[in-house]
DNA sequence: ATTCTTGCAAAGCCTTTGCAACTGC
DNA sequence: GCAGTTGCAAAGGCTTTGCAAGAAT
């Protein structure tokens, strides 16, 4: 929960049922995927599918697999959830009620920092422009080793040489 | 090929043995390395492992679909490719003899259009500086539809009026 | 000779799907 | 009651791996 929340119209609950109902083909929604939506908003953070998987379980909210599977990508599909390919994994995050931001991940202990700065945006117009590309979206993401890490690895190449 | 190579000190193949023998425990070059590696930089282009595999194929470089994999990897961490995340898909493209770059994505056609701009690379140093972190390197992917797309698109709209 | 690489097929991992039972609307 | 949702287990992609045979040093 690093950058300022965005006000939210509606409440994600709200928001959600209002998405499934606008469908063309208008879609249900479950005492589960309430459960679900309420259970993924109700904290700012980074989580795979195994993951909440696994904090689901252990609240006692049982949603087989499928189902979450099934409720993630509607979710993305609503704009409430961005996925975030992470090297090799998958990550999400909220889309609906936190502002637009890109990524530094630490190569050692996964943590992610979350960060805004004004020049992404002009990247994308000024790339668009030279292009004649329609941008939908963007992903921005730093590798590397965080502060902490550092400290970590000096340390014990100091620890390593006595 | 849209960007300038880069002036390469060796030659692809010389690379990759040099990087091979200086391994803690060194590894064997091989024929069937070096045809892949042949193959693989006698041009420019993003592909995935089934596009090589099917080209290698067609080509009469028999190698397997294992040998395939392994030889990728060992090219990464060598840094003469570079892997590249794009939605769930996997692609590989040059890094040796290639200029850092980042790219465009049509989501329609699937084309990559390279691009290179200054600020991509303030943002890096910036976002180092400001949260003390290391960076590895980084991945800038933008999302959306290209122009020939565009154009194609807006002239299915046309018909459908008519 | 020794040790690494290859190919095959099997196993792994993550995600999607077919189907019968179930549940919003 | 109809149409969409759920859970299960099975099937799908893609990638990795164990092992015996083959090749590099």
């Amino acid at each position: 929960m690093s950058l300022p929340s965005v006000p939210m119209s509606l409440s994600p609950v709200e928001k959600f049922r209002e998405y499934l109902a606008s469908r063309a083909t208008p879609q249900r929604f479950t005492g589960q995927q309430k459960e679900l939506v309420e259970y993924i908003f109700a904290r700012h953070d980074h989580f795979d599918t195994d993951q909440l998987l696994a904090e689901l379980k252990e609240a006692d909210l049982g949603a087989s697999r499928a189902t979450v599977y099934r409720t993630l990508s509607k979710l993305v599909d609503a704009g409430m959830l961005r996925r975030l390919e992470v090297g090799t994994r998958v990550f999400f995050e909220h889309d609906y009620g936190y502002p637009s931001h890109d990524h530094l991940v630490c190569e050692v202990c996964d943590k992610m920092i979350e960060f805004q700065h004004p020049s992404v945006e002009s990247v994308v117009q000024d790339m668009c422009e030279k292009h004649g590309f329609q941008a939908a979206g963007h992903s921005f993401l730093i590798r590397g080793i965080c502060q902490e890490c550092m400290r970590t690895r000096s340390a014990n190449r100091r620890l390593d040489l006595i």
